[in-house]
Order: C-alpha cells, then sequence, then structure tokens
DNA sequence: CGGCGTGATTTGTGATCACATGAGCGGATG
DNA sequence: CATCCGCTCATGTGATCACAAATCACGCCG
C-alpha cells in the first residue's frame, strides 16, 4: 500500500503545518487578505487549533514563496506591492503564461476546450456578481487548467508563485474595477486554441495577463 | 537608527535559522552537495550548533524553493532531477535569464562589462583548473552581476530559485563534461552587450543557459 | 497641546521533550 | 540462496516553556 494514496479526506489526515499552509495559501492566493494585514503565529495557531510550531512552518514557507511579508523582527504581514512591483509581477505573468500556454496548444483536445468554456461561464457569472473573490478564484481556474495540459510542473509552480505574491493585490485592484462586461481575452484564448493558431494564443494570453494590471499606471 | 543597518558582520547577529538557511542555500546552489544526499534535521543542527527547531525552519524554506526535496514521510535529500526536469528548468533559464539580459542592456555601462570581463576570467581559470564548484560559483556571479542591471528583482529571485533547484545535478553534469576551453558565450555576452545588440545578447544568453544541460540528451 | 521617554504587553525565537511512524537491518523460512 | 517478516532505532512532528526584543500606550515634561 502506497501511504501517500489518500483517495478522500486528503487534508484531514495532513500534517498540521501542511493543512495551516494549504490554508492560509488558497487564502491569500484567491485575495481574502488585505494587502497589509498583520498576523501573529499565537492568532494562526488558535485559529487552526495548533501550537505556534506548525503555524511558523507554514508562515516560513508561505514566506519563501512572497506570500507573506517577514519585517527584520520577525512581524508577519501579507505584502503591500509597489507598482513597479506589480509591473514587473505582471510582465513575468506574461512571460511563464505565454509560454504554458503555447506549451499546452498542441495538447488542447475538445474536452479541455468544452471544460474552459465552462469555467469562462463561472467566471462570467462572478462579474455580473461582482464577485472579487469568485472571480480571482474561477479566473485561475481558468487559466490552471489550460496550462495543466502544457506537462510543465515546475514553470506552472512558477506561474502559481506569481499568483500567489499578486493575491492580496489583485483583490483591492478587481475591487476598485467596476467592470460588468464578461471576459473577453477568455475568449479569444479559446478561439485561438480551437483554430491552433499559436501567434493568437499568446497574443490573447499576453493580453488577458496583463490587461487587469494597466489601470494602475494612473 | 534603522535597525536593520548591519554594517558589517551581517550574518553573526542574524537569527539562527537564518544563518542554517544561507549556509544550506549556498551550499546547495553550488553544487557542493550530491543529488540525492540525504539530511537529517537533527544532523544540520548539530553541524551549526543549534537545536532543531531552527534546522526545521530551514529545510522548509529550502524546500519551498525546490531546493530539498520532502519525501511524504518529512524525510529531507537533495532532489534527483529527471532529465524532463532538466530540459524544463533550462527552458525556465532561458525565458527568464533573456528577459533579465534584454531589461539589463540599456543600463549596461563600461564598469559593468569590465566587471564581467574580470569575474569572466575567474571562470576561465575555474573551467582550466577542473574545479566544478567554483566553476557553478563563478559562472553565477557572471550572470548574476549583469541581472542585477535589470533591476526586477522578482525576476532575478525566479532566476536564481531555478540555479537552486539545478545546483546539485549541475555539480554531477559538470563533474563529466571534460572541458577546458575558455567560455565562449560569455565572450558574445560581453561583445553583445559592447555593441548594444540586442538580438544577439538574447540568442548569446540562450545559448549560455542551455548549451551544458545539452548533453543529457543522449 | 504636542513630542517623547518609559514601562507593560504582545510577539517571535529557540530549546527541550514526548510521541508516532517509517526505514533499515537482521534473522527465520521456503 | 532469495524472500519476507518482524523488530529496533533513527527521525520528523508538534506542544510547551523561558527569554529577549519590539511595539504600543500611557503619562510626563516642555
Amino acid at each position: 500500500m502506497n501511504p501517500n494514496a489518500r483517495p478522500a479526506q486528503e487534508a484531514a489526515s495532513a500534517p498540521a503545518h501542511d493543512r495551516v499552509y494549504r490554508a492560509l495559501r488558497t487564502r491569500i492566493m484567491h485575495g481574502e487578505v488585505t494587502p497589509g494585514a498583520a498576523l501573529t503565529l499565537r492568532g494562526i495557531g488558535g485559529e487552526f487549533g495548533v501550537s505556534m510550531t506548525p503555524a511558523r512552518e507554514a508562515v516560513r514557507r508561505l514566506a519563501a514563496e512572497g506570500a507573506l511579508f517577514l519585517s527584520s523582527s520577525g512581524r508577519v504581514t501579507t505584502p503591500e506591492l509597489t507598482n513597479e512591483r506589480i509591473e514587473e509581477l505582471a510582465a513575468l505573468r506574461a512571460l511563464l503564461e505565454v509560454e504554458l500556454a503555447s506549451r499546452a496548444l498542441p495538447r488542447a483536445h475538445m474536452a479541455l476546450i468544452d471544460r474552459l468554456q465552462t469555467i469562462n461561464s463561472n467566471v462570467a457569472e462572478m462579474v455580473s456578481k461582482r464577485d472579487a473573490v469568485g472571480y480571482i478564484r474561477t479566473n485561475l481556474e481558468f487559466h490552471r487548467a489550460l496550462y495543466l495540459r502544457a506537462q510543465a510542473p515546475a514553470m506552472l509552480a512558477m506561474a502559481e508563485t506569481v499568483w500567489l505574491q499578486l493575491g492580496p493585490t489583485m483583490r483591492a485592484l478587481y475591487g476598485r474595477l467596476r467592470r460588468t462586461d464578461p471576459p473577453q481575452n477568455h475568449r479569444l484564448i479559446i478561439a485561438a486554441l480551437k483554430a491552433g493558431d499559436e501567434p493568437g494564443l499568446r497574443l490573447a494570453v499576453r493580453s488577458d495577463v496583463t490587461q487587469g494590471l494597466r489601470l494602475l499606471a494612473g
């Protein structure tokens, strides 16, 4: 028996530090925390019913990924990104995700495109409901579903790290963004996938990734 | 007074977990450990004169960066990369470092080029001495000196993460590589910098980054 | 009324310990 | 002689504690 095989309830039996890590990670990536929010090890431990030790490990891990900021005295906050930093992370997203999409293209069959369309309708629903967290979550789900086909785990992990770093800021950004129109770039991505049009796909992904961050220039 | 200001002896007064982290990090990045080597928390603690707690934090942090592999039971080893993984990491290096070099180009003045030439002569010396660790160290120093000019800290951090993941494998790779000729691609990089030739620079960086990893295809 | 020093308290750090578990080794068995 | 089973010990996990340092608030002085 492979001890890694945990058919269901994967998270239940996992080590405490891992449960805490995962919970905090999705919370941050989905933009459920505001930039600059302070965390304490005892507070985290209390929330999850564990001691400081696993809380510390989870925090360290997240800090190593850039998802949390550790002051010189060890205080923990979610990062407050400068505009420069945001632009750099957007450039990274473009770089990585264009490559991932390009690698996924030859492997993208009809089943994937159907799935992307389903997810995309959920995205549109979140936009119409002005649900920022739901929008971020489904939007990332869309991108991840596509990039999984690229068969490039290290590259995907890096892209997710960038998402993680942008998480708290994204929430604040999309909060002031008053769109209710459905995501046009996602449709362009799907169309390019259908047509097997690689240049078009690269352009569409690049636009989709950088558009949301463009408004901060003002 | 800024408490962050530690003019000299920065590492001495730093927290224990940070000292351990940094020591292990450079050890791994410079290829001073072989792939698949096992580490124990008590062993690390003993080596650095600290308890298991800081050792655990350092290990967790390195594992989060992909520099160490944690088995499902928590055992710690340096990663043994598959050829697929190595190729993917090489592609990531190409992607990131070409961009970094490109961004550094307009900011590259004569002082930088002189410095690169100095470092490059050290690289050549390491090659002639067949000093694998010294070669890796000076080679990374060359690349970092260039990329620092790009003013893109997040991107540089990602590139360093890739170096870290490749560290143990690089040692094994360059060990079986019996070259004694000086690094030709570095000269091309310097020449392109002097000429302000961006396409040439991108090509030279891409070649330099991918050439060493090409021999594993056989 | 405002700036600043001082003390109380919150907070991270690191050591130690008890516990569960998994790895590795040795021996028994076919 | 190979294989499988069992045990033992090494190893990671998580809780608790003592300590130091930083933060915050209060009150004092200008």
